[in-house]
Formats: C-alpha cells, sequence, structure tokens
DNA sequence: GAGAGATGCGTGCCTTGAGCACGCTTATGA
DNA sequence: TCATAAGCGTGCTCAAGGCACGCATCTCTC
C-alpha cells in the first residue's frame, strides 16, 4: 500500500509522541539523577536553565501551569538541593527560583545523555544523512503543526 | 557556533517532546470532539482501534497503567456514546471494551487532523525532500533512543 | 507624603486521577 | 466435586493541580 509522506510521518510522530515512549526516554536520560528529578519536575529545571532565575509565576505562565503548582514542583526540588529561591533584589515581594550547580548539572548530563543516544543511534548513518535529516526535522518543527504561534 | 547533527536533533527533539507543544496539539486535534476525550482517555480509543475489543488488563498492560485506571477511562468513554462494554464469548468473567461506530469515528477524524496539519506544514516543501525526511524520521524513531527493545 | 489599588507569594481546601486490596464470579485442573 | 487461579468492580488512600484567601510590598495619584 502507498502512503503519502505526510500519513508517513503522521503515523511515525505517533509513535513518538507515545506516553509509553516518553516515559521511557525520561526515565532513562534521568537515571540515577535522583527521585526529586521526575518528568513532572525536570522541566522547572530546564526552564530555569533555559532562562536564568525567575518567578514561579513567570515560568508558570510559559509552560501553561498555575504558580502554585510550579512553587510545590520546585519546593521538592530545592529539598533535593538542586533548587534555590532567593529573594528578587528589585521587589521584595517576589522570590526568585534558580538553580543550583547540582542544578545544573543535572541539566546538562540530562541533555548530553540525550545528545549522545541520538549520536548512538545515528551511528550507522551516512554523515550527509544525518546532518540533512537534522535540517528537516529542524526546519518541520520550527514550522509544523507544533509551533506555538498562536496563543 | 557549530553544531553536530546529534546535538542539534537532540535539541529540536527537546522542542517536540515539550509537554506545551503537546497538550497543543492535541487540543488541537481533538478540537469538539466533546469533553470525554482527553489526553488521558484518548489513548484508550486509539489502543483499540490498533488491536480490536480487548480487556481493560490487557490494555493497561501495554500502556504501563493499572487495569483498573483503563477501567474507569474507558467508563468516562462509555458514557460518551464512544466505547461499549461487551462480554467476552469465550470468557463469562471477562469484558472487553470495544469501539463503537463513533469512537472508531473520533480516532479517524483525530488521525486525518494530524495528517493534513502535516501535510500543511509540508506544503511548501519540495516533494523530495518530504518523501527524504519522511524515510529518514521512519528510520530514526524506529532504531533511535526511543524504540521498546529492552523491557 | 499618604492612601488606594495592584501585584506577588504562601497556604488551606477541594477535586481529580492513580494504584492497591478486597470480595465476588467464573475457569481450570486434579 | 472441590481447591486454586484468574478476571473484574469498588472502596480506600495518596499525590498533584488549581482556586481563593490573606498578608506583604509596590506603584500611582493626588
Amino acid at each position: 500500500m502507498t502512503t503519502t509522506a505526510g500519513e508517513d510521518i503522521a503515523h511515525t510522530l505517533g509513535l513518538l509522541l507515545r506516553r509509553s515512549t516518553r516515559t521511557r526516554l525520561h526515565a532513562r536520560l534521568t537515571e540515577g539523577l535522583g527521585k526529586a528529578v521526575d518528568d513532572l519536575t525536570y522541566p522547572v529545571l530546564s526552564g530555569l536553565a533555559r532562562t536564568g532565575p525567575r518567578s514561579a509565576a513567570d515560568l508558570g505562565r510559559e509552560v501553561g501551569l498555575d504558580r502554585t503548582t510550579v512553587s510545590r514542583r520546585a519546593g521538592r526540588l530545592e529539598q533535593a538541593g538542586l533548587l534555590e529561591r532567593r529573594p528578587d533584589p528589585d521587589d521584595r515581594r517576589a522570590t526568585l527560583l534558580a538553580l543550583t550547580d547540582d542544578g545544573h548539572a543535572v541539566v546538562t548530563v540530562t541533555r548530553q545523555r540525550l545528545t549522545d543516544a541520538v549520536e548512538d543511534s545515528l551511528a550507522g548513518w551516512p554523515p550527509a544523512e544525518a546532518r540533512a535529516f537534522a535540517r528537516l526535522l529542524h526546519r518541520f518543527v520550527g514550522q509544523g503543526p507544533f509551533a506555538a504561534g498562536d496563543e
């Protein structure tokens, strides 16, 4: 049976986005980093790594969660020593969430593990195909049905 | 700054797998299909569509959920008329979860919407690149760090 | 400079969802 | 025929999310 490229890609994306696929990958990437780093709390770490210290409300707006939810997740990471709360020097009402050195290390390790896993799976590929795939994937995700755009 | 293909792909995958990305896509694909079809219950529908009628325990094993969890999700879909419970003709203890015609329609519509969205985003691509991307993505997901393999 | 409204955060409360344990029904095998 | 296993529903408990309230601080206007 013939399929169009769109059908084929849609089907493959379905597999990729499946919950079981994601949780397996997440478990693998964060193995041994402590139980505080789970699929709920890791986005807090990586969100802070991306932008530097900021408030729970700000981070919550980005990820679509209530600020109290972010704050409680941050609390678990704080207990694990991966994150600290510091008073905002410019606003004494505000509290900034900031990664500790250990917190940065967790993000670095996790990202490196993903990169390693990807490179392992590309090991047998002709370098030109790997680069072509990287380029096409980047373009697709940037403009595809996943781009934020409208909200 | 130069990046390897692996780094680039890993970074792009990070974006793709982000929760906000997924929930936005899910909302878009299931819009107007009734509130019973959410990100928790849809996998029940698609799981049944994939294999035909089967028990909650069986489906739960596949997706890594307790049978009671699957059964309760199925209950919501049943109330919405998307799914029905039928006695297993071969085992009077067992109950099979089976899609109704409406349930099949929901899965069909959702899949079609994903295909359409993908094809829209490929509209400006040279057909050869689209086909190449489909092929490379399929290969990557099949062998990459996402493949089940070890459990 | 002072007071009113706005903004930021923590905490209590309620709802939802997940999984476990128990009990009942039906299969299976000695 | 009876003991054991297997399947399912339901009650219970726990974790997590969001809302609302209260308090502290900021900002703007007069």
